[in-house]
DNA sequence: CCTATTCTTGACAAATCTTGTCAAGAATAT
DNA sequence: ATATTCTTGACAAGATTTGTCAAGAATAGG
């Protein structure tokens, strides 16, 4: 099980574009800059990400990216796995042959992680996490805004 | 996030322990062999469970390791703290410095997700997941078993 | 006391992955 | 036309993981 800067980078990224939604494209370098995220690094990761369906470009001056769907039918899990491809966490990619050809001793615990943690990231889509973390700081910050984003 | 085979062989090693708890000391070769690990990449695992105070070991003939507490005392968490040094989810190490000095818009999920893995790792005793692992097994091959396992 | 066994420690090397970069090319708005 | 921006493929540096090895210390048993 190995989540990486490219997930979570591919998250961070995918939460901005969301912030943005009512934009029209927005290019990497903008992007990159925002978030402090390398943009040739960026680039790669939108890759997979448009392969994926899960964000749409366009090319030339005022072009850039954008969610090809609303950001609440748009999982954190979906963007993870389009990006990530060591996520197992089982020794055998989940082929039951862990040891000597057939299961290891923790072989159900593995399993039963997996699907923890794909559960959690598989509930939660990019407006639920961005009204999550707006709340949070609001609620530390700025009482006006705390209001609005509540309300 | 990252769950190497080093954490995982450190479970299925320890597990082999719990299974042979009223035994003596157990050698590192026997274990290596039963389970498939590589015994000198073993032998620097269990440098950490014993630091940790997870292992007693004892040298000369007859030696070997041993639990140093019931298996339903020892938590999978505190095996992989052992061996893992890269369980954090965050990408500022719990610090919220992720995004040019303050919190990135995911960090709250990653602190989430952080919370969630390490209580799955918490709520599970080596006693409970040897437990599910015979349970499970014995339902498929052998009756007889099956009966002894659950009454 | 001698010997075989087994842990202990430190260091090291190979392989793999991750992270990041670059350059040439294609599409497009103005 | 020109500047902008994505697109694609390839590559390199660095870090980490995985695994190995050798010399040494402790101990059981004869």
């Amino acid at each position: 099980m190995h989540l990486t800067t490219k997930g979570k980078y591919a998250v961070t990224a995918a939460l901005d574009l969301a912030m943005h939604e009512n934009n029209d494209f927005i290019s990497i370098a903008d992007l990159a800059l925002r978030q402090s995220i390398p943009g040739p690094y960026l680039e790669q990761l939108f890759r997979n990400l448009r392969k994926a369906g899960i964000l749409t470009s366009h090319r030339g001056p005022g072009g850039g990216y954008k969610l090809s769907r609303p950001s609440n039918e748009i999982k954190i899990g979906q963007i993870i796995s389009a990006v990530e491809d060591r996520m197992d966490a089982t020794q055998c990619s989940g082929e039951g042959n862990c040891s000597a050809g057939s299961k290891c001793l923790a072989h159900n615990l593995w399993t039963d992680l997996n699907n923890q943690v794909q559960s959690f990231l598989m509930d939660r889509s990019l407006e639920d996490v961005l009204r999550d973390s707006n709340n949070k700081s609001l609620t530390l910050n700025n009482n006006k805004k705390l209001l609005i984003a509540v309300g």
